[in-house]
DNA sequence: CATCAACCTGATCA
DNA sequence: ATGATCAGGTTGA
């Protein structure tokens, strides 16, 4: 399995990994897992083999898929170039599903704080001073400390999140017998996701690869690359006709890129060398 | 179907 | 130092 771990881990589609020195230190399920990149492919601990090739979706071909996006467009063929390895997660369908609730008009550092906070005020202990994601009854029974996750109002979304999913009204499991349209479709009736949260369970969690989020920087990206403006229905028809069937792999890598841009505009742009 | 203000909170900017 | 603005959106009018 071809990955690498800095892109695939560091870009956002997951939450909760950190690198320390060469290490990425997160969260798989219930295993508190570390992750390093060798030369000729992964080190890890705390998890099992079969385990990671599941999260990492080592059934998916990049030589495929990258040439597949590739021969539909020749910017996402530059992009695929310069980052190679980078996939896509299958994370876990009720922990993704909370998460971006909780993703929602927030930089990503306070969603990262809120996400630990989150698991560490409600989840379990499981060792290396990490936590579980709280499953719904994990939230519902501690729900008076909820508060404390300063999650503003997000909270009452991810309450009646892990209540409907407790009733049964919501089923994350059976979503994964449905095809891309319905999948959407059932999610958007849940309060708290729109289109964009939406498409991102379905890229991220149900692996419908044709899904094609649309969040503010890939907006800024088809604008910028494209001259494609308009609103979310729009924009993220743009990229699944585009793109395609692997349309989700092209939109980590609009997105992977413009945070690479951002950050090297930033670095010439002076004036924040503090001290 | 497009538009728009309001919404928790914490960081950044003027 | 203190107020405005913004940040990986969603909702309801």
């Amino acid at each position: 399995m071809d990955v690498a771990l800095d892109p695939t881990l560091g870009c956002g589609q997951a939450h909760r990994w950190r690198k320390n020195g060469d290490v990425w230190e997160g969260v798989i399920g219930n295993d508190a897992a570390d992750i390093r990149q060798t030369e000729d492919g992964l080190e890890f601990s705390g998890t099992s083999e079969s385990a990671l090739k599941h999260y990492f979706r080592a059934e998916d071909d990049l030589k495929v898929i990258y040439s597949d996006i590739s021969s539909r467009d020749n910017h996402v063929s530059s992009l695929a170039v310069m980052c190679p390895g980078m996939r896509i997660l299958r994370q876990p369908a009720w922990e993704c599903t909370a998460t971006y609730i909780l993703a929602t008009n927030a930089n990503v550092k306070r969603i990262g704080c809120m996400i630990d906070s989150v698991c560490r005020e409600l989840g379990r202990d499981i060792g290396k001073g990490r936590a579980s994601f709280p499953s719904p009854a994990d939230i519902l029974e501690g729900i008076d400390r909820i508060d404390s996750c300063r999650l503003g109002y997000r909270k009452d979304r991810l309450i009646m999140l892990a209540q409907i999913v407790e009733d049964g009204i919501l089923d994350p499991e059976a979503l994964k017998e449905m095809d891309y349209p319905e999948c959407r479709r059932t999610l958007l009736g849940v309060t708290g996701i729109g289109p964009k949260v939406a498409d991102c369970v379905c890229l991220f969690a149900y692996g419908h690869l044709e899904a094609f989020p649309v969040d503010a920087r890939i907006s800024r990206s088809l604008e910028k690359v494209y001259g494609v403006r308009g609103g979310y229905d729009r924009l993220a028809a743009f990229g699944r006709e585009r793109f395609g069937s692997y349309a989700g792999y092209a939109q980590e890598l609009l997105y992977h890129s413009d945070i690479i841009m951002r950050s090297r505009s930033q670095a010439h742009s002076g004036g924040e060398h503090p001290i």
